[in-house]
DNA sequence: TCTACTCGCAA
DNA sequence: GTACGTGCGAGTAGA
């Protein structure tokens, strides 16, 4: 009976799990993450491809044979990083818990291993699959041997059989080493013959056969090409002999025993728990909710204490409105019930004498303010705290942050998904769980005051974030009036536009092709690239690009091509705006988004369902839909500011530079002042393209982009952005020397901080990987000035929802774009709301040069710009 | 239904 | 040489 057999090119998986799974750590700080893509990936293989034995293989002993031929082979490597050097161990002794046999020879790679067991197989026509993120080893398919390769990441593997790799590179499996022998291997530092690459190489072989071929013939090839190859002999046939896998390994894997591993062995399992890999044990099908039952905080008395007892007192709330439960820990004791009575939760609620901490305020509140009731009290919010602690994590529901600061896994009311923390639809109140989930909020919170003292970030904290909570609960209530006249005629305008466009489109698309959709990119780029035979400009992953760089580049060459662009625009339009904000729009007439306040790494706030920060605005046609946003009635107006250049004005103070400083004082137009330095033109002389070049390179600092994400925005070259960077950093030294310091600092430190405090994280500053590095460094650059911005507009939406308040006025926030302020107007309220909007917004922070804030009006969003 | 992928909007 | 700002969402494709 032939038997299926499962190989493992170990570090090739190793590295893909390592770089391609988002850094995970036990608590003590173990990296885990190699760990976890490695055991994973095999237990989907071994679940998929239900093989009689599995094996990993492994490099053993430097030099290898190939080091002796070849003193440079594979010179020039990074070294393995030191977080993945570690988790090496931990891997092989969960292979052994799992009686997973390892194979390694002296001297030999993980290569030339599964090539002998290759052999074996195929003597004995066992099937045998080999999985590995590395492409040498398709030299070993054939109809016993399938490569299972590893793309991208460990989530998606290709299998590779001969077939695959005729149509890959018109090739049988053997000639591999022919193509690799002339083109070489980068990665290992295989030279090949110099100057030929993969399509030359692939010319040559589908020409003359083999390398010998090529050899053989080398007086018919004519020109530089011949002068190539013959320079290069002798390299090609030592890259041959490097590139070839050995077949003929003393290896004596074990065949006979039976097929017994098992990645859900207790011995397995227990080392992942160990780690802290609960949902990966969970996938294997092992134990599940290991501290489910242990009810750590889980003791909890059933009366509620009285109101009175609690006056002055600090408490921990857990709070089911909707079903009348609450959960209360008060100087160290737990009081729970099922059936609270809706006079003493509001009691509770509205008593700001009884201080009270919570997770999630935000929606509380708006539960609360749907029943009538106003809260009061409520001093702390473990949700948004643990965001200002770490913006990167992530992750900020209860369950999370009591495993990962308190080691306490909390019993969850549906193992569904992290997602659901915002949707409390428990629909019965568990007093046990709602009694540790209190104790939680107050442990948490004992933890996160002394770590917010100790950042320097209880500032922060206290003064902007947690009452900014209230603000965006407002704004969310409030909602933007929607005109459903306006929007439903805009789409019917944008249907019969879209249909129009299809029907033009419909007469170029080939009769054999009749379910042709443009909407698929995939089935575009067969009709543009291989039926009408336009020239590739860009590639993706997975086929033809046809963005819209492409697009432009090919709209000359074809009529159908201006209609695709036209059609992209309208449909985006149409289903994005004119269809996705209609889902929302309330009973009330109005849309009320979400801001969230714990989603970016840099303060920023965030808006979805629907997002109102990316509303159109760049092309007319799309600037329309701003119309659909107006006043919530014929009494209001939109009264709408934004700061001046608020990124650039920060980065002036931070770095103090003076010529960036005196542009500002004196009111100077800062891209013409830019390209003026940058082009070394006088300011009057400056034409639009200079200045729109400046603008671009300003964008750029702003938000951080590369030299070349510089040049993809503006067209020009990589080597000229690099250029105008530099250029710009040589007029502006102080922000030279800032972008040096700050790198230095989150180097020294592993985090940078905004002007208010407001701290992230940078581990990757110190990365051995390039470009792990070289973006942590713009992070490191970029993450104190859009931070800060950030801080300064969280504290004018305070003051101004204050200041509305504070004098009587009945006009309302309502949005937030990241440098504007949206406000729904009373008419007669105007000029009182425009002044507010003026002072606090220009007062909201004192910098080295002047905070500038335009106030603009209309009857719609559209008009107030 | 879910996930991966491409595309495109904003500051 | 590497790979190349973020966050949100729509739509297709494939499992």
């Amino acid at each position: 009976m032939n038997k299926r057999i499962l190989i493992i090119d170990s570090y090739s998986l190793l590295y893909k799990a390592f770089f391609g799974v988002r850094r995970m750590t036990a608590s003590d700080g173990t990296p885990t993450n190699a760990v976890y893509g490695f055991v994973s990936m095999l237990s989907r293989l071994i679940k998929d491809y239900e093989p009689d034995y599995v094996f990993a293989a492994f490099d053993e002993g430097i030099p290898t044979f190939r080091h002796e031929v070849y003193a440079d082979y594979k010179a020039g490597r990074d070294h393995m990083p030191e977080d993945m050097r570690s988790q090496i161990p931990i891997v092989m002794d969960i292979l052994k818990a799992a009686d997973i046999e390892s194979l390694s020879c002296e001297g030999y790679e993980a290569d030339d291993v599964i090539g002998s067991v290759a052999s074996l197989c195929e003597k004995n026509s066992d099937k045998l699959f080999i999985v590995t993120g590395d492409r040498d080893s398709f030299q070993l398919v054939s109809d016993d041997v399938t490569v299972l390769y590893a793309k991208r990441g460990v989530s998606s593997l290709e299998a590779v059989d001969e077939e695959y790799i005729r149509n890959e590179y018109s090739l049988t499996p053997k000639k591999m080493i022919d193509l690799k022998a002339l083109m070489g291997d980068s990665s290992d530092n295989i030279p090949g013959v110099k100057g030929i690459g993969e399509k030359t190489a692939l010319t040559l072989l589908a020409e003359y056969g083999s390398l010998d071929g090529v050899y053989d013939n080398i007086e018919n090839i004519k020109g530089k090409l011949k002068d190539k190859l013959a320079e290069g002999k002798e390299n090609a046939y030592l890259s041959y002999e490097l590139g070839t896998i050995k077949r003929d390994l003393p290896l004596a894997p074990d065949l006979n025993k039976a097929d017994d591993f098992s990645l859900s062995s207790k011995a397995v399992l227990d080392i992942l728990s160990a780690l802290d890999m609960e949902a990966l044990v969970k996938a294997l099908g092992g134990r599940t909710d290991v501290q489910e039952n242990k009810e750590p905080l889980g003791e909890y008395e059933n009366d509620l204490p009285d109101i009175g007892t609690l006056k002055g007192k600090e408490i921990s709330l857990v709070l089911d409105m909707d079903a009348g439960g609450a959960a209360i820990s008060f100087e160290g004791r737990t009081y729970s019930s099922a059936d609270v009575s809706a006079e003493y939760i509001e009691a509770l609620c509205t008593d700001g004498s009884v201080l009270k901490n919570v997770h999630d305020l935000k929606s509380l509140l708006e539960k609360a303010h749907a029943k009538g009731i106003e809260l009061n009290g409520f001093v702390f919010d473990t949700c948004v705290a643990a965001y200002v602690i770490d913006p990167t994590d992530g992750r900020y529901d209860l369950a999370s942050l009591a495993k990962k600061y308190l080691n306490v896994t909390l019993s969850s009311p549906e193992t569904k998904k992290q997602r659901s923390f915002f949707d409390t639809q428990e629909s019965t109140f568990e007093a046990s769980r709602a009694a540790q989930q209190a104790g939680c909020i107050s442990a948490l919170k004992e933890l996160f005051i002394n770590k917010l003292e100790e950042d320097s970030e209880k500032e922060l904290y206290d003064d902007i974030e947690h009452k900014l909570i209230f603000v965006l609960a407002g704004m969310e209530e409030y909602g933007f009036t929607v005109d459903p006249g306006m929007i439903e005629s805009l789409g019917r305008e944008f249907d019969s536009r879209i249909t129009e466009i299809n029907n033009s489109i419909a007469a170029f698309v080939p009769e054999d092709m009749p379910s042709f959709n443009v909407n698929s990119t995939k089935q575009l780029g067969e009709l543009l690239f291989d039926r009408i035979g336009l020239p590739v400009v860009k590639k993706t992953k997975t086929g033809y690009s046809t963005d819209i760089d492409v697009l432009e580049k090919l709209k000359d060459k074809h009529p159908l091509i201006p209609l695709i662009i036209q059609q992209r625009q309208l449909t985006k339009l149409n289903s994005t705006y004119i269809r996705g904000l209609t889902k929302y729009i309330a009973g009330d007439g109005r849309i009320h988004s979400n801001f969230n306040q714990t989603m970016t790494a840099t303060g920023r706030i965030s808006s979805s369902n629907p997002n109102l920060q990316n509303i159109p605005i760049k092309t007319e046609e799309g600037k329309i839909i701003r119309k659909v946003f107006i006043p919530s009635d014929s009494d209001h107006l939109i009264v709408s500011a934004d700061y001046s250049q608020i990124e650039l004005r920060v980065l002036a103070h931070i770095s103090g530079d003076e010529n960036m400083i005196a542009s500002f004082k004196g009111g100077l137009d800062i891209h013409r002042k830019t390209a003026s330095e940058i082009f070394g033109v006088p300011f009057e002389e400056v034409t639009s393209a200079q200045r729109s070049s400046a603008k671009a390179v300003n964008f750029g600092i702003v938000y951080g982009i590369s030299d070349y994400g510089l040049s993809q925005n503006t067209g020009i070259s990589r080597k000229e952005a690099a250029r105008y960077i530099e250029t710009y950093l040589d007029k502006f030294p102080q922000v030279k020397a800032y972008m040096k310091n700050i790198v230095e600092y989150a180097r020294e430190n592993g985090y940078v901080s905004t002007m208010f405090g407001r701290r992230r994280y940078i581990p990757d500053i110190a990365s051995s990987s390039f470009t792990a590095r070289s973006f942590a460094e713009r992070t490191a650059l970029n993450t104190p000035i859009q931070g800060s911005a950030a801080d300064i507009i969280k504290i004018a939406m305070i003051n101004v929802a204050d200041r509305l308040r504070k004098e009587g006025l009945r006009s309302a926030l309502m949005l937030q774009v990241h440098d504007e302020l949206i406000i729904d107007c009373l008419i007669s309220e105007r000029d009182k709301v425009r002044a507010v909007l003026q002072e606090e917004m220009e007062n909201a922070a004192e910098l080295k040069v002047p905070l500038v804030a335009e106030v603009v009006e209309g009857n719609n969003w559209y008009e107030a710009k």
